[in-house]
DNA sequence: CTCCCGGCAGTTTTT
DNA sequence: CTGCCGGGAG
């Protein structure tokens, strides 16, 4: 067992004379500091990597890859490496094609949990009782079918909403609980009839041939236990394994993995007990604690320098995380000198805070810093909740400030989306019965509960899909007027788009032709005739009304739909059918579109988890909200500890420039609260900070936070008695407001005015604006407008960010 | 069957 | 204060 903390241990450990040969015969390990390259050539037994937040993580996992191909310890296809994140995955890939100079075809067993589950899970479904072509529910389909189960069952869903079960299901699935062997402790859940629920839900799923996302892995641990034949060829199979974000892996994931290392023990994770931030969905911070007992003789090494951030956002995030109990323990340290402490500022309310920050980011760029100036897609705005950014937004769209939001629904998870996939789904396979649900009556048709309850029973009656069931109900005449009509149209359109579908689509391309030891059949890869699918993905869209329907509708976000939609069909250009885009689909749920414009972005803590920006602003730090009343209630000091670790994820994702801000007052809900300065504020080492807050907030003598104030650290005492009007953003807003106080210079602020916006615009004038929706201009200043807008109220907003009314209804199609 | 209004809840999120 | 969902009215 052994633990290099320094260059000077490892130097002693490993003769010189080996790795100057290793260097000569292999590059990549040149650029890999000692820790790095400890990780790297430790091939053979487990190792933990405890990577701090920006210690070249990923550069030692592809090194090592690369180090495990390169000395011929395994072939590409034999190295299992997991991540949780397509993401993550891609990149990975990414990097090791380039330290392998292309040269290497893929790695097929590179991949998330959950894609390679699948894989698996396809090659011994009838073992779990499925077949190999089954399907892999979303979220919504899962909550629709747990509804019906739930009504079923005669529970009031009011009290007891299907949210709730899918939650409770989870949990469940997460532990790698089969109904039978849920412990009796957990008997009571949902009114006591979680259980029973959970094994119905389960059979359910069988007959549908249908899997939700914690089935994946849940019955690849069923079989590798049912089954050690299978389970012994995949350990013999993968002769290393690899494990990305080891700290946030959950009990099932953690059984799979014990279950395949069981034979040689070839494991190597990585991850940050530090940065470990999803303990509310399952992850078990334990299972890298317990990494050392799980694995005797397991070596662990340390990454501790740093590359990312300055010495002084280094040791406010230290100074912080060191309030936990129980880590593993790491020091992170930078070879790097200089830079700017991380800035503390305090503000009356979230409103001058976000505004702070609007002055803040706009002062960034060139002649306004003494640093070097930083553009706005270098800087994000970390919040806890996603409900902060409201502030933040409707300030940046006050200004004309470009941002970005990270987050929010997902590009496959929006509605219209899902609708699409519904058709397409059908269009594939007429027995998709979870579709045809989902689109009988979208756009709408006439066909409400009752219709579709008689095409239920006629189904069920017939023992048939419900495309099949509505069929015989028709020919029974069971259905009559607008809807019948309705129905045999759509009827007929869904075996038309099936007609043309399965006619474009090969068998599913299978693409494990990668073990060459006998055990599993390569599939061939089909070419089929090829009418474009694009083109059928269009018809669907048209005939069945859909697109119509979404013209029609008269809301802010119809035209971001029809966008959506028209994206969606051009995404079908990557695929060669619609069957093979479903199966992707289905997994790879993420969404980057690029566009040009430089935009400051606005995400969660939670997303920015690996992300790096030169400037991070930290906004929000009140007891309450951060750390976060509800994870303390919940989860006690465990659940502060892990926000704890969440605001340690924050500050070491900035590189250049972190900036901490807390307000005294914030609306919640509509009510004004006020709130102490978040205890993590307490925790920072002073040396390290730059206390900005403007005198008279704290300490000053007004408002209720003052007298509310005990005494706290010397750090809140600083804040105090801080005279520091010294920020760009603080000078600026000075200098907006009339109210100057005296003594400090003022500045002059160049106002510029975009005339061509506003000379578009007249009083009177309806607007179309992509987050209020429609209004109507009521007042123009500069390139200020302010419009009353028919849904959100009266705004202001820079001119450039609305168009006419009339321009909104161009469509796409 | 659809639409509108009232009631209520209201972190974090990947696959 | 919002946004969603469900129930009741038209």
């Amino acid at each position: 067992m052994s633990s290099y903390d320094d260059e000077e241990a490892f130097a002693a450990a490993v003769p010189l004379s080996q790795r100057a040969m290793a260097a000569r015969s292999m590059p990549y390990l040149d650029e890999l500091n000692p820790a790095q390259r400890d990780a790297v050539e430790t091939l053979n037994g487990p190792v933990l990597m405890l990577a701090g937040a920006g210690t070249g993580k990923t550069k030692a996992l592809t090194a090592r890859i690369a180090h495990l191909l390169n000395t011929g310890s395994a072939r590409p296809n034999e190295i299992l490496a997991v991540t949780f994140t397509n993401k993550a995955a891609r990149e990975m890939k990414e990097r090791v094609a380039r330290l392998l100079g292309e040269s290497v075809e893929g790695m097929p067993w590179l991949g998330t949990f959950h894609a390679i589950c699948v894989k698996l899970l396809r090659r011994h479904a009838e073992l779990v009782g499925l077949k190999s072509n089954f399907t892999i529910l979303d979220t919504d389909d899962q909550q629709r079918l747990l509804k019906q189960l739930i009504v079923a069952a005669g529970i009031d869903e009011k009290r007891w909403p299907p949210r709730h079960l899918a939650q409770v299901i989870e949990n469940w699935k997460n532990r790698a609980w089969t109904p039978d062997t849920v412990p009796s402790a957990e008997s009571g859940a949902f009114d006591r009839k979680g259980v029973a629920l959970y094994a119905q839900y389960q059979e359910r799923l069988r007959t549908l041939n249908a899997v939700d996302f914690g089935d994946l892995l849940l019955h690849v641990v069923t079989v590798f236990q049912r089954h050690e034949d299978v389970l012994a060829q995949y350990q013999r199979w993968f002769r290393y394994i690899l494990v990305d974000e080891y700290q946030d892996t959950n009990v099932a994931q953690y059984l799979w993995l014990r279950l395949l290392a069981g034979g040689h023990k070839n494991i190597c994770c990585v991850g940050d007990d530090d940065q470990s931030i999803y303990g509310w969905r399952g992850a078990e911070v334990g299972n890298i604690l317990r990494f050392e007992k799980d694995f005797p003789g397991a070596v662990v090494v340390r990454l501790e320098q740093n590359y990312r951030s300055t010495a002084h956002i280094l040791a406010a995030a230290s100074g912080v995380i060191e309030a936990n109990k129980g880590r593993l323990g790491k020091t992170l340290w930078t070879a790097a000198e200089g830079g700017e402490k991380v800035r503390l500022i305090g503000h009356w309310d979230g409103e001058e805070e976000a505004r702070w920050i609007g002055e803040e980011l706009e002062a960034m760029g060139p002649g306004t810093r003494g640093q070097r100036p930083i553009g706005l897609d270098e800087c994000a705005i970390l919040v806890r909740a996603s409900h902060q950014m409201r502030a933040f937004e409707d300030r940046f769209l006050t200004i004309g400030l470009p941002y970005r939001v990270i987050g929010g629904p997902r590009f496959y998870e929006r509605m219209e989306i899902r609708d699409a996939m519904a058709y397409f789904r059908l269009a594939v396979s007429l027995e998709d019965d979870l579709a045809f649900e989902r689109i009988v009556n979208t756009p709408k048709r006439g066909l409400g509960d009752k219709a579709q309850q008689k095409i239920q029973v006629a189904a069920r009656a017939n023992g048939v899909s419900l495309v099949d069931g509505a069929k015989i109900l028709l020919a029974a005449k069971g259905l009559t007027g607008k809807g019948a009509k309705a129905l045999a149209e759509l009827l007929s359109g869904l075996e038309r788009w099936h007609r043309a579908a399965v006619g474009t689509a090969p068998p599913l391309p299978d693409d494990d032709d990668v073990l060459d030891d006998g055990l599993f059949v390569a599939s061939a890869p089909g070419a089929g005739p090829r009418v474009s699918h694009i083109e059928l993905a269009e018809t669907i869209l048209e005939e069945s009304g859909y697109t119509a329907h979404w013209q029609n509708e008269r809301t802010p976000e119809a035209p971001g739909r029809l966008e959506n939609l028209k994206e969606l069909v051009k995404a079908l250009e990557n695929f060669d059918n619609l069957q093979g885009f479903l199966e992707h689909v289905a997994l790879i749920m993420d969404n980057e579109t690029e566009d040009s414009e430089a935009k400051v972005t606005l995400m969660t803590l939670h997303a920015a988890k690996g992300l790096e920006f030169p400037a991070v602003f930290l906004p929000g730090w009140e007891d309450g909200l951060f750390p976060s009343q509800r994870a303390m209630d919940e989860t006690g000091l465990k659940g502060l500890e892990e926000e704890r670790r969440l605001a340690y994820v924050g500050i070491t994702r900035a590189e250049e420039l972190c900036t901490i801000s807390f307000a005294a007052n914030r609306r919640i809900y509509g009510q004004w609260q006020s709130a102490l300065p978040s205890r993590f504020i307490d925790e920072l080492p002073e040396a390290h900070v730059d206390v900005l807050t403007p005198p008279g907030l704290y300490g000053g003598g007004y408002g209720a936070a003052a007298t509310a104030q005990p005494a706290r650290s010397d750090l809140h005492e600083k804040a105090s008695r801080a005279d520091v009007y010294n920020s760009p953003g603080w000078k600026r807003m000075q200098a907006r407001s009339q109210t100057r106080p005296t003594g400090q210079p003022r500045e002059t602020r160049n106002i510029t005015i975009d005339l061509e916006a506003v000379s578009a615009f007249g009083l009177g004038d309806r607007v179309f604006h992509t987050k209020f929706g429609y209004g109507a201009v009521t007042a123009i200043e500069g390139d200020k407008l302010d419009i009353a807008f028919d849904k959100a109220g009266v705004k202001k907003v820079v001119a450039k960010f609305v168009v006419p009314a009339a321009s909104a209804d161009d469509v796409p199609f």
